[in-house]
DNA sequence: TATGAATGAGTGTTCATTCAT
DNA sequence: TATGAATGAACACTCATTCAT
């Protein structure tokens, strides 16, 4: 479940043409720059100017290859989102015991790689800006098919209902998903494992372990010697 | 632990003189047209011609109040920011049980309140853009100390050290954080009930629990009468 | 039936705002700097930065008053067009007489005067590029009602036919246009009244009079003492 | 008298090569390709990217047989010159009888061939855009060409003098012109027949036959026995 | 001879900010 | 204190033309 950018499709006006090897390596140049440029500056900042000098290529060929900055910022956002519902499909049951908290950390960490390689984008399409436009629409659907997956191996876990369920999967990915945010630009630098563990630990104990009783309560309830519970 | 803009500070121009009751009344229009127009726009698609309309005002007046855009948002941000801050200091100790799971459920709730209050504002102050400038210093640092209170308390409830309580407390923020944004931006519409109840279990449960063995331990140790947890 | 432009309308942008003395001049400085530069550059060539030289302002001050370069030239042309509109309401029936026709020469030296004051808009609406835009319909229009005014009076004095008047009509319409097309771009340079004098005779003996015989026709029905003819 | 381009010269890149077949046919295209597009476009809007896909080719090949876009438009025009020169020395005498009339119908026909065929590109020549360079002196040159050769016939049909008469050459020549153009360009949809013979006519009556006196004074004459006219 | 790719000067337009009244 | 008018730097985007293969 890895992360490399791979497979950014390109533009429309890309589209309709045939790509020879040198245009391909062109395109490939701006999008990387694009990548870069929409990193340090934001999708607002950017100017197609950085790109392009990024790319040490010219205006006249940026537009030859995407018809608009927005353009170019799709296509780096397609890429992210198809990764995001990958990492969705990846995600299996996750079982209370340490099978699953493993399973759960692997998952975890694969986030954090996905994030570090597209955060920059991901950020960029929640902004009110993008939600009436076509990629907005596209975008949340991306991030409802990866909390969609959360809520279902969550329900699977701890039998809560499709409501709530539905809800702790929009809560479990804010989580993974702002933390991520804070980390990459640099409001905060914790250390990458700890990160993760922690994260993993959250979301393990937070969504997908029965409640616990507290203490006290407990201690009751062995001596009766009972089992498990279950509330809201 | 409630919202209405109770102080805001005013822009430079303005600081430097003092308001009639007129200007005063000016003023407060100016600032909540930026509200209702940063609200529904975002900052960078805001325009100074949109807040003086709303505001039934002119060009001319804008910036005898502020001494530009950023200044305006700026006066709303620190507004957001001391009520931050307050929130921060209103957490008292989180107790592993029904007492505690209620305190954090009261305060889980003022979180929801002051950001349907504040997010706009709190979205975007978060931006790479306002990184750099002293806005952006201040918004982190409000943050910081709200994501402070929580690691304390955190720490208190579960002894985990210094370093790993501070990754929790920022974990448990960008929960609250975004889980709330997605809300408010309307990208998500759940109960406004059901949504507290799903914090609050997820954070009390998350991070103010000690972790539960899995069952097939706690079976184990509870035929040989032991006692607590493993943390991370 | 005279001709100074009088009254343009002004674009868009300026209808929604109560104008000001001061935002009045100026608008007319610019929608005379227009006039001047599509005169002497065509409404391609002409450059908003030209125009807005020539009216000593900024670009800044030209978008506060037009949406753009096309709306300044549709302020242009609704005003020709008005006048184009007037010229047609303006002329009475041409009796086959010499009172008709000085009448007639009166109107024509009128379409002079008008061409010379708008001819660069009226040359430049019929080009093909506008001819799908909303201008190229109302211009057409302009056209029709001055070729129907022709076509009703041509008619009256020759009872020819709807259809035969019509397409008389756009002929008669026709050298009129482009007769002062050619003098006022200098590729031609007659004598005003020259001119004057001969669109006269040819709408004169072209269109109103009744067919004439030819010579030798006319001398056989003399001779038989006959009257007059109606050919197509 | 028709029409088809038998001798489009050539761009100046080509002109300096000799041509092979090949190069022969590609060129070709382009002017086809050409004529289509400024059809359909006008000389502005028309751009060379049409142009090259419409003649299923590239820009490069584009310029290695065209200096430029205005090269390839000047190859057009230039045919048309040499059609319109033509037709001008093709106008024999017009006399005012039957005969005459014939004559001039069957001229104005081969007119409307033409233009039907040339007239995108005579229309254009005509901008004030081409005004100062070579192409629009040499278009005018051909314009009065054929104003010359009416004016010639005009004068020897009705005596009016040099000056006179080359002013209704022009006026005549704007006549015919501009009708047609207005056909073309489909903001009139006349029947093809009907449209020449109202053509005819009005040059006929209004150019070629001498004035005739209005009915009142025609009939005192008529009872003196008097004979001829009395021009403007 | 042919082609797809590259170029960059040029243009229209926006909008935060300042000015004059 | 208030306002409408003015400003101009900044930016996205176009397209005729040239280049490398």
């Amino acid at each position: 479940m890895p992360s490399q950018p791979a497979t950014a499709l390109g533009g429309a006006p890309a589209q309709e043409r045939a790509l020879r090897p040198q245009g391909r390596k062109t395109m490939q140049r701006l999008l990387d720059a694009g990548r870069t440029v929409f990193e340090s500056q934001g999708f607002h900042a950017a100017r197609v100017d950085d790109i392009v000098k990024t790319a040490k290529t010219s205006h006249g060929t940026f537009y030859l290859y995407f018809a608009n900055k927005e353009d170019l910022f799709t296509a780096l956002a397609y890429d992210a989102m198809a990764q995001m519902e990958m990492l969705g499909a990846s995600l299996g049951p996750i079982t209370p015991d340490e099978v699953g908290r493993n399973a759960l950390r692997t998952w975890v960490a694969d986030f954090v790689d996905i994030y570090a390689a597209h955060g920059t984008v991901i950020r960029a399409w929640t902004d009110r800006e993008f939600a009436s436009r076509d990629l907005g629409q596209r975008a949340q659907a991306s991030l409802m098919a990866l909390s969609g997956a959360l809520s279902r191996r969550i329900d699977e876990a701890r039998k809560v209902g499709a409501t709530s369920a539905e809800i702790e999967g929009v809560a479990c990915l804010s989580m993974l998903e702002r933390f991520n945010y804070f980390q990459q630009s640099h409001q905060i630098d914790f250390d990458h494992d700890a990160a993760i563990d922690v994260l993993t630990r959250a979301v393990f104990e937070g969504f997908f372990m029965p409640s616990k009783p507290s203490p006290a309560v407990r201690r009751a309830r062995i001596r009766r010697g009972a089992g498990s519970s279950t509330p809201a």
